[in-house]
DNA sequence: TAGATTGTTAATCGATTAACAATC
DNA sequence: TAGATTGTTAATCGATTAACAATC
């Protein structure tokens, strides 16, 4: 059903279409078309067939797309529906915010620890988990095998750390340690969020003076 | 000098250009070649040549190029040398972090004021800035003429406050606000960091069961 | 000079857009 | 049935890669 290899920037839009439907169930918005999403996401309509057409087909001729099946065949594509277990590495302030802010379930993942290596910070609560020290996570991922880590480390730490983890079993990373992390690509899945490259380029994007 | 027009993709490719030669740089490497370059970042030579002729000639033909000299270009090209005024509208978690986490000077803009709407929140201090009621936005505005906003407000109120900065004459958004703005697009450069839909990436490449 | 590597042009590849038969 | 809109094939466009003359 699903062809061989998505490209990059199918997966990235994704999640707009996502974003969009769900909009568009919660105002009870029955039944759309290629033409009216392509309008409104500022894509063309034949994009969208495309993207959709890469993994099955969703509408029906004449009619256009029943916005709730679409929605949720586009849930499962993504796998929002799973639960897959994930963890947090680093509780400082991102580690924290992450934490409280967002909603793993709603993403596919189930948030089942946070670990740090300052013993400070161990033992204090975040989002109704106590921070544990690194030295467990051995055991830990041994009983719940998480499979995502989220890396909220410093640069200088995130290769190593990613290295040992890897080894635990993580095949996932959602790295925000703002550095490119080195893994057997074949195995391993990175989502960087590098937010100095991205305000890089709106720097490169404003107006410069002199 | 710089091409007509610089294509996406070219543009997400510099910061990591930018943030490796300043790697290079500081372990005292002084001369590189582009496929040198691309072994390491995973590219091709020809591209890292193409992407840099799109701003100048910046090599040495048998040599190739020096890194200082290189990264001093990319820095330029980028805008890290520049100062623009940026506010940061939010100071819930998100907007704590950001402002005390992220060097703003080091991206080419000046931190110089945090907002919210919150009477609670405003009159308390993050990073050396007390957070000021959006009342006052106006006012600020006039005076300081901040040209970026970092917005770390709920979705719900993304669209509304970034129609009232962009009259305000903020042109450039750093989007936290986890929607898709509707801006004026020739006037206004709008960077999103769409947490959610990065982690809905993730999810995507991560194995599925059922 | 010989070797190396650039800047740039040409070739290839992949993604986007257009077109249209199929069909609801 | 007539109108609408899909799924899909073909055409176009742009980005990446390869090739090579220029030159340090």
């Amino acid at each position: 059903m699903q062809k061989d290899s998505i490209s990059e920037s199918v997966i990235r839009r994704l999640p707009r279409y996502y974003r969009f439907l769900s909009e568009l169930e919660a105002a009870g918005t029955q039944r759309t078309s290629s033409r009216e999403l392509a309008a409104q996401l500022g894509l063309t309509a034949s994009q969208i067939r495309q993207d959709l057409n890469c993994f099955g087909e969703f509408g029906q001729q004449g009619y256009g797309y029943n916005v709730t099946a679409l929605r949720r065949q586009l849930e499962l594509i993504i796998g929002l529906n799973q639960s897959r277990p994930a963890i947090i590495v680093g509780a400082g302030n991102l580690g924290k915010v992450i934490a409280a802010n967002i909603d793993f379930a709603a993403y596919g993942f189930r948030l089942t620890g946070i670990f740090d290596i300052d013993r400070n910070i161990c033992g204090t609560e975040i989002a109704g988990f106590t921070v544990t020290h690194m030295d467990t996570l051995e055991t830990f991922c041994g009983e719940v095998h998480p499979v995502v880590a989220v890396l909220c480390i410093p640069q200088e730490a995130a290769q190593e750390t990613a290295d040992h983890l890897g080894a635990l079993g993580i095949s996932g990373f959602w790295n925000f340690s703002h550095c490119d992390l080195e893994t057997d690509r074949s195995r391993i899945q990175v989502e960087n969020v590098h937010l100095g490259d991205s305000l890089m380029t709106l720097s490169f994007r404003m107006p410069k003076k002199d």
